[in-house]
Order: C-alpha cells, then sequence, then structure tokens
DNA sequence: CGCTCAGTTGATCAGTATCAAAGGGCGTGG
DNA sequence: CCACGCCCTTTGATACTGATCAACTGAGCG
C-alpha cells in the first residue's frame, strides 16, 4: 500500500474510493541513490513526489555555499505536493539515502481537486502539516540552545517514523551524517558532534549511526520542550 | 473590496463569481486594538481569520516565557487559514496593531471546497505561500548572521505590503517594536537595537518607528541574499 | 507631572563558529 | 587479503556573534 495512504488515515478516515485514486495517482515509481537531486530550484516540476521509502530533505543554498535544510521527508511523506498549486520551485529535493519514490503527475492531482473534494482536503491538510513543522522548527531555531534543538529534533522524527510504522520501543533509523543534520539545525558539524555526545553521555540516547535508541523519553521531551500537537496526530473529519 | 481577492489577483485570475464568493464568505468584522488575542494555541476555531487592515502575527510560547513569532500577517492575508483542515491550533495568533479582521466561518470555506475547485486550489496556494515563507525565515535563521536577517525581513515585508498596495517608493509602515522584531529574528531586543542602528548608520534605511525607508535597495538585498522567488508574486493558472 | 514603555548604551559572559588536525570504518583496487 | 583513500567523526585551541545584566533616556499619556 502506498504509504501516503497510511500516514493520512492516521489524521481521518478515506473512503474506499479515495484510497483508489491514491494508488492509482502515482503514475510510476522511480528509485534514486543518496545524494542526488529529486527537483532543484527554479524547477517547473510538472509531477509531485512521494516518498515511498527512504529519507529526502528539502534545501536551499546559499551564496557562499551554505546550506539549510528547510524539512526532512520520510516514507509517506508528499515531498513536493505544494509544487502543484506553487509552480515553480523556491528550493531543491533532495534523497539522503537511496529511495523508492511515487511520481505523481500534477494532472492527476489536478483531477482530485475537480472531482474529490474531501481528497482534495486531505492533500491540503498533508502540506499544512508540513508548514506545522516548519513553524515548529522556527520557533527551535529562534529560541532553543542547540541540544534542546537536536532534542527536539529527534523527538519529531521518533513519532512520525513511528506512525508510519517505521519505528517502535524509542527505536529508529536515522541515516544523516552529522553534517546533514548541521545543515538542518542551522549549526555546524562540529558543535552538532559535541551535542550529540552530550546526548550519549547523559545516558539519554545510545546512538551509532545510524541507529537511534531513546533511552529516556522524558527527559528528552523535556530538553526539546516537545510537544506533538503539532504533528497532529489525532484523527477527526476534515 | 476584500484584500484576501487583492492579494490572490497577483498570483492568478478570478472569476467573478469566484470574487463574489469570497466576498460573502466574510460573515462579519471583528475590530481588536494591539497586542490582542485573535486565537490561542489549542483552540478548535470554527472561523478562520483574515486580515482586512492592520499587522498581526503567529507566536509560539516556550516555558520560561520566551516567545517565537513564525509569521508576520498584513492586510489581505488569510492568518489561521489553516485552522480549516487542521482543526486544532498549534500555535497562537495575536495582533500587533489594532486591526480589522474578517471572519470567515469554516462552514463557507467546507463550500467552497465542494463546489468551486479552482478557487480551493487558490486557497492552497495561499497556504502554501505561508510555507515558503516559513522555510525562507528558517534558511535566514540558521545560515544568516542578524543583520542579513533583518534585512532579508525588509525585503520581504517592502514586496509584501506593496503587493496589496500598502508600500511604495521604497517606504512602507513597520509598526513593530524592537521587542516584536527579537521575537520574530530569535534575537534580544537589545541586539536588534544595535543591528538597527547599524542598517541606518550603513545609509541602507531610514528608520524612525513605524516609518521605514529604504534608501540602497540593492545594498539591503546583497545584504540579506534576498531573492523574491518564493514569495511568487507570478501570475499564472494553478 | 510622574508613570510606563520603547529605545539606547555599556560591560561582561556564554554559546557556537572557526581553524586545524587526528582517528576510525569501509569499500575498492592492487 | 592487504593497503590505500575517502568520508565521517572526534578532539583541541581560539575567535566572535549575540546574550545577559544593568542602567539611563525620552516620548506619550493619564
Amino acid at each position: 500500500m502506498n504509504p501516503f495512504i497510511l500516514k493520512m488515515e492516521r489524521r481521518d478516515s478515506l473512503s474506499a474510493e479515495e484510497r483508489a485514486v491514491l494508488e492509482e495517482a502515482v503514475a510510476r515509481v522511480r528509485v534514486l541513490g543518496p545524494h542526488e537531486d529529486v527537483v532543484r530550484e527554479g524547477d517547473r516540476p510538472t509531477d509531485s513526489t512521494l516518498v515511498l521509502d527512504g529519507v529526502t530533505c528539502r534545501y536551499n543554498l546559499l551564496g557562499d555555499g551554505k546550506r539549510q535544510i528547510t524539512a526532512i521527508h520520510v516514507t509517506g511523506d508528499f515531498v513536493d505536493l505544494h509544487s502543484f498549486p506553487l509552480k515553480v520551485m523556491d528550493h531543491g529535493v533532495a534523497t539522503l539515502t537511496t529511495c523508492r519514490l511515487g511520481v505523481v503527475p500534477h494532472a492527476r492531482l489536478k483531477a482530485i481537486t475537480e472531482q474529490f473534494p474531501h481528497l482534495t482536503r486531505v492533500l491540503w491538510l498533508s502540506t499544512l502539516m508540513d508548514g506545522s513543522m516548519h513553524r515548529q522548527w522556527i520557533v527551535s531555531m529562534g529560541r532553543m540552545p542547540a541540544l534542546g534543538q537536536l532534542a527536539h529534533l529527534l523527538c519529531e522524527l521518533y513519532l512520525r517514523l513511528e506512525a508510519v510504522n517505521e519505528a517502535s520501543e524509542l527505536r529508529f533509523k536515522l541515516p544523516l551524517t552529522q553534517t546533514d543534520l548541521a545543515d538542518t539545525l542551522g549549526l555546524t558539524p562540529v558543535h552538532v558532534n559535541r551535542i550529540v555526545q552530550e546526548l550519549r553521555q547523559s545516558g539519554v540516547v545510545v546512538w551509532r549511526t545510524p541507529d537511534v535508541q531513546i533511552l529516556d523519553w522524558d527527559r528528552l521531551v523535556r530538553l526539546a520542550e516537545f510537544d506533538p500537537r503539532y504533528l497532529h496526530l489525532h484523527h477527526e473529519p476534515r
């Protein structure tokens, strides 16, 4: 099953027809190796991309080559659904690991918006959840120290992976390098290394890349000031 | 005319019927003084709010009372349109100045999604533009020094205000205190004060709150590494 | 006329960046 | 099967941006 269905059924019910429409929306599957571009800034995609398996990110490059990752997308995430109404990409999307990607033509998305109002709201919802995460990242970056910020990212990724059955028992795979994490958190790799060690030494996590095990969820949550509300994990009619 | 129509007609054409539907979507007008709550985190609004006039912000509060503003909304912005699919607010919305707000019942939004697919995509687009701005803020916060970050905010607000005829000739009103700015940039008020002075002394802006005049747009853009693409100011069918 | 709040200034401190270099795991080629 | 090379991680020393603490100014307003 298309994991986007799994993800969204945590938040709302889908009819059999809607599920079928989503399944059929995927025109083909694309496999990319790690660190390849999915779309580049300035592109005008004619398809949107759904992560069937693997980890991708959205990123922006700055003048002097610095990179900022603005979102991490895992199984079930519709990475660039927003390119459908937005038309022109204002950032790039790249794989972090080997990925299986579902290609969804904009024409099929348009057809959905013409024929399936509720399913349209579900697609809309999925982009709004991305927006919620963006806001939460802004909060972390603006007002949390580096350690809290990293702790927050771990909490978020654990719950998101759990929601698509890719994490359980406080363990998950985090196949990012410390440099990727630095670009995500807006820090330097050196500093990321130091705070990872701090998390390890304080006994909150066991972290042997790519395996992360959270030993003390409550402490991690406190460090992060984590409140899962923004993940909108509750099921209700939309 | 409802300024949201003005804003969106910069990005796509609306039919007379669609414009009428948007006009009628506003059930009533609410006037709030400065620094009042529009919605609070945890609320389940039954209406969404459109800024007819004034400046509002979305914000999150942290444990020790710190505040992070995640978005600034001006005339024509649909501040909490996302509360319609999202249902529960994961952040608060407050006025920064006296505001006239249009109240749009979720029931009417739902009716739009059932009957007007193109208009639905336009509403969706408006929330996606918010997402683009969020991402750009993440980039600024993560990879730009404080001065560039402030410069970026000025560039963005100027163009956004210009798009709704509230700014021209590089002049606009920015009725935020330096404390508000600090909460949006993730800095302290003291440091904001210092970088504002730096901008003034380098002759890039004349800034006598609330009046801002940009003297050297090109230099401001260079300081900010500003690229307006993310504002999606281009007109095209969505 | 005094209060309050925004803005300003100065001194010092802390967190993170920068620069430099060494260690470790893993795949590839010899 | 070993050695080399590469990338990621780790460590140390130092620099700098922005935070903190404290106090003062000035304007608006009751």
